[in-house]
RNA sequence: GGGCCUCUAGCUCAGCUGGUUAGAGCGUGCCCCUGAUAAGGGCAAGGUCGGUGGUUCGAGUCCACCGAGGCCCA
């Protein structure tokens, strides 16, 4: 007889193999209405939102943005297990410099450029590139199982965001936090406009290099030497910078002349100049700050500045400060006051402010007669030409020259209730969690030292700087009641924004509206835009307080995020509201490659989610994401992916084994009462608790990393190796509906619910097909394992009393181990089964495993324990010697234990016998 | 060049306020099973904690410097 047929082998249609990549579009079908489900049916629970901060609507997702999306998912799935409810709502950030560049590019295949067109079809052209690729994102975040509000993002180009943005705006202008001032940008003098830095081209050009002596006011025959290859900015220079901790040295020369120059640079300056002389004395750069120089041809004084912007590199170590030329020297202006002067007009001409010998000359032009007006007054030191890397126009291919030009700033020192911006910012930053908690130093460092924020643009994709200037006064138009007024016509209107550039200011202006200085009613449009941070950095205005909420729980982004959205976010919402718009705020590092370097193109270690996906799946993507510490970077490469993939195996083999055996088991009937359970099964269940506790303490502290190896230790130790082994004999062997096999599939279930549940976070997909396997034991459970309801720590008793035995036990079970590989070694026994276990010795073990006599060879998957000295193979040691022999008698057939002679009736043990019997099957 | 951060077995991680022979899982090697089977089980070998120098009775754990790498700035 085949007594195969008569054991309880297991059974499911769950396939070991997983096939994700097709599985999970199928998943994703049963996925289309689960969020509206989820918050219609957790309508009455706390809420819990992570505010999204938006990706730029360019390009395809990359691992970055796989990463950051899982990890979001992540949390808001850990708080729909909790009990909460949750508000994700996906947000893009559509304009901006990226974007249109690209379009522009593809203008200029046909050659056009954007003037030609007119900044409103150019703008339509944007906003239908952004689209695309907001599109194309959307499809492949949905795709890696991301659960959110994806019918009702947020977009930073729809009308009714760009009105929010708008309103903020009026309101920053209404507390005056919002000045106009000069800074230096990229100018073309060519093309008369602005440029990004991304835009520019560095390209080589010959220029004068010149070392000028800057006559010491208060010193006869003292010079500061400087270098320039910019000879025009001179006459735009208010300062000399220096290192205050460099060396720097006074030269006297055979005429009495003195010559201060960095040390450092002493040699190569001496080599270039031809200069010579003795040093007299060598200070720090420190000493030399607020020594007053003559202006080397206009009739003004200067003084030296401290500044972490010079270097030693090349020079003489003393630097011309240029505030209007140069954004270093604008930074280090700032700082002490000086104003950005730039005495040159758009099409790079001097100015007025200029020297009457420059007027109307064009910059280039002008650097021969400001070299020969030097040499008129001895203070030209050296000359020579040098070509060097200089940005150029990336249109005209021309050089472009630094100039000061009118922005608008949001000032870091305004006043808001009482404190400066910057203060009541860093107030804030303290009342914020941030994790991990370095990046509190990060960013408030960083709002320490900003300058002020420059949030104007010269170009054409993003929502204007909605002000009007009065052509008869010039006054600046920002009344509250005007930018109310054109949020209005943008929200209504279908293009949104486009509206400002098409319409005229009497049709954008209230009706009938006069300037309030002068009376005047013609008005001209500011033609500037907002700067894209401003646009996301609204985002809480846009998204959160809609909802009636002041703050989001969380705010999550790579670490990169600290000087981009956060702060953009934070001062957005000081400067508006007095606070910051989130409670925490959660970084993660960079994906970097197998050797922790970071991916480029050119080195080839790029990997794209979609790879990952289409070859393995999303669950493979979501496990990576989980499987290392992602506050540091997160190394990705085929090793890691393939370890990821055993893992996988591992883990939905677990559950496959749990399903296999419960084809029979009906929980609300067939339940063992905890008390009346098999102590083996209170056990994992005990060990269950364990790890629920640990998962949900990794949950809720954001180590993830701690969730993944608690799990994967599980099912690998605990589970497979050894309770299923152990609890395969009576699950197999006895009868269906007996209670050493009804008590092990009570825990079985009890370990499936709670382990589907909490990896539904992270494995989502298979957690998702596995609970739908999980439904056809239990038909009462919800849909979706989302919308489940499962008290995970009532399914999982920790129980101290049997884990103390067990652990003991368990060591027992590690020394039997190792005794029986050295049996198997000799030859003496193959399977554990063929063997038995004599154990003996006064300690602890030996106690503990006598009390569990009649089941300890089961525990030790061996067919015979006695308990007393023997057997040929042992292993000794103090208290307790544990020996090996082969079993005594012959192999049941059926249960595959061993037994004497005696212990047979039939051809089978007298225990499958009894089963046997009892299941109305009749042995031989 | 500056600020912040990281560096423990082949891989991913533990290792609390400094204190016995530095742990886990995976992978690897060898073996077993064939009633989880393109599965399962057992045993074993692998680190002196990036490097150097300090503080200390004692350091992976504190300090300094150096190296490699990342983010931000320049």
């Amino acid at each position: 007889m085949d007594y195969k047929n008569t054991l309880n082998l297991p059974r499911t249609s769950f396939p070991m193999k997983a096939n994700l990549p097709q599985r999970e579009t199928m998943i994703l079908t049963k996925w289309t209405n689960l969020y509206k489900k989820i918050q219609h049916e957790f309508s009455k629970k706390e809420i819990f939102i992570l505010h999204d901060g938006p990706p730029y609507a360019n390009g395809h997702i990359h691992m970055g943005h796989a990463l950051n999306k899982v990890l979001k998912d992540i949390i808001n799935k850990f708080n729909l297990i909790k009990g909460k409810r949750i508000n994700y709502i996906p947000g893009w950030d559509c304009h901006g410099l990226p974007i249109e560049q690209q379009v522009e590019k593809n203008l200029k295949k046909e050659n056009k450029r954007k003037e030609d067109i007119g900044k409103v079809l150019f703008r339509k052209m944007c906003r239908e590139y952004a689209k695309k690729f907001v599109e194309i994102q959307k499809e492949e975040f949905i795709r890696i199982g991301i659960l959110g509000d994806w019918e009702n993002p947020y977009i930073t180009m729809d009308p009714k965001y760009q009105a929010i943005e708008i309103k903020e705006l009026g309101k920053f202008f209404k507390k005056n936090l919002i000045v106009k001032s000069k800074k230096p940008v990229y100018w073309c003098i060519y093309d008369k406009t602005a440029e990004a830095e991304a835009e520019v081209e560095y390209r080589e050009k010959t220029d004068p290099s010149i070392y000028v002596k800057f006559p010491l006011k208060d010193e006869d025959n003292t010079f500061l030497v400087i270098w320039t290859t910019t000879p025009w900015t001179l006459p735009a220079n208010l300062g000399v910078m220096v290192g205050e901790d460099y060396e720097y040295s006074f030269i006297k020369t055979g005429n009495g002349d003195v010559f201060i120059i960095a040390r450092e640079l002493l040699d190569s300056v001496k080599e270039k100049t031809g200069i010579n002389g003795e040093i007299i004395k060598t200070v720090k750069g420190r000493d030399l700050v607020d020594l007053e120089y003559e202006h080397p041809f206009i009739d003004r004084t200067g003084i030296v500045y401290p500044s972490e912007f010079v270097t030693l590199t090349s020079g003489t170590g003393l630097v011309h400060m240029a505030p209007g030329h140069g954004i270093e020297d604008y930074t280090v202006g700032q700082r002490y006051g000086l104003e950005p002067f730039s005495p040159v007009d758009d099409e790079g001409r001097f100015t007025d402010e200029a020297p009457s010998f420059l007027r109307g000359i064009n910059i280039f032009k002008a650097n021969e007669l400001i070299i020969e007006k030097l040499k008129e007054k001895n203070l030209l030191l050296f000359e020579e030409k040098i070509t060097h890397s200089y940005p150029h126009c990336w249109r005209c291919k021309n050089p472009v020259i630094f100039r000061a030009t009118p922005q608008w700033f949001i000032r870091m020192e305004s006043e808001v209730n009482g404190k400066t911006l910057r203060e009541k910012a860093l107030e804030e930053i303290e009342r914020v969690k941030w994790i991990p908690r370095y990046g509190k130093n990060r960013i408030k460092s960083m709002v320490e030292q900003r300058p002020d924020w420059c949030i104007s643009r010269q170009r054409y994709w993003g929502v204007p700087v909605t002000v009007f200037y009065c052509e008869g006064c010039g006054t600046v138009i920002a009344d509250e009641e005007v930018f109310e007024h054109i949020a209005d016509i943008v929200e209504n209107h279908p293009e949104g924004a486009d509206i400002w550039f098409k319409a005229e200011p009497e049709e954008l202006l209230p009706k009938g509206y006069v300037c309030p200085k002068c009376g005047g009613n013609k008005f001209k449009k500011e033609e500037d835009i907002l700067d894209v941070w401003f646009d996301s950095g609204c985002s809480h205005a846009g998204v959160i307080r809609p909802l009636g909420v002041k703050k989001a729980d969380l705010y999550l982004e790579g670490s990169d995020q600290h000087r981009g959205w956060f702060q953009a976010s934070l001062l957005e919402s000081v400067g508006s509201y007095g606070e910051a718009p989130y409670k925490a705020v959660l970084t993660h590092g960079f994906v970097v490659d197998e050797e922790g370097k970071k991916m480029s193109k050119s080195e080839g270690n790029v990997i794209s989610p979609q790879e990952i996906i289409n070859q393995y799946g999303a669950d493979i993507l979501r496990l990576w994401v989980v499987s290392e510490d992602y506050t540091e970077d997160i190394k990705i490469g085929q090793n890691i992916i393939k370890m990821i993939v055993e893992d996988y195996r591992k883990i939905r083999n677990t559950m496959r084994f749990m399903l296999s055996n419960l084809y029979d088991f009906d929980p609300s009937s067939q339940s063992v009462p905890y008390d009346e359970m098999f102590h083996f099964d209170k056990w994992i269940l005990s060990r269950l608790g364990r790890v629920v506790n640990e998962v949900i303490s990794g949950y809720e502290n954001y180590k993830f990393h701690l969730v993944y190896h608690t799990m994967r230790n599980f099912a690998s130790k605990d589970l497979s190796s050894i309770y299923f082994d152990v609890v395969k004999d009576r699950l197999y062997v006895y009868k269906p509906d007996s209670f050493e096999r009804r008590s092990s599939q009570t825990a079985l279930y009890n370990i499936l619910l709670v382990t589907t549940v909490l990896l539904s976070p992270i494995l989502s997909f298979t957690c998702e097909e596995v609970w739908e396997h999980i439904r056809e034991i239990d038909k009462t459970l919800p849909e979706s394992v989302f919308l489940a309801n499962v008290e995970v720590k009532k399914l999982a008793p920790i129980n101290e009393d049997i884990e103390r035995d067990y652990g003991i036990l368990l060591k027992l079970r590690e020394h039997v181990m190792k005794v029986l590989e050295e049996a198997r070694r000799q030859g003496f026994i193959k399977h554990p089964y063929e063997a038995k276990v004599f154990i003996s010795g006064d300690g602890e073990i030996t106690s503990v495993a006598r009390k569990y006599e009649d089941y300890i060879n089961f525990f030790l998957t061996v067919s015979q324990v006695d308990f007393e000295d023997g057997g040929n193979i042992f292993l000794k040691e103090e208290g307790l010697k544990i020996g090996v022999d082969r079993a005594e008698g012959k192999k049941c057939p059926r249960c595959w234990v061993y037994f004497k002679e005696e212990d047979f009736k039939g051809d089978v043990c007298t225990r499958c016998a009894e089963v046997l019997k009892e299941m109305g099957v009749h042995s031989n």
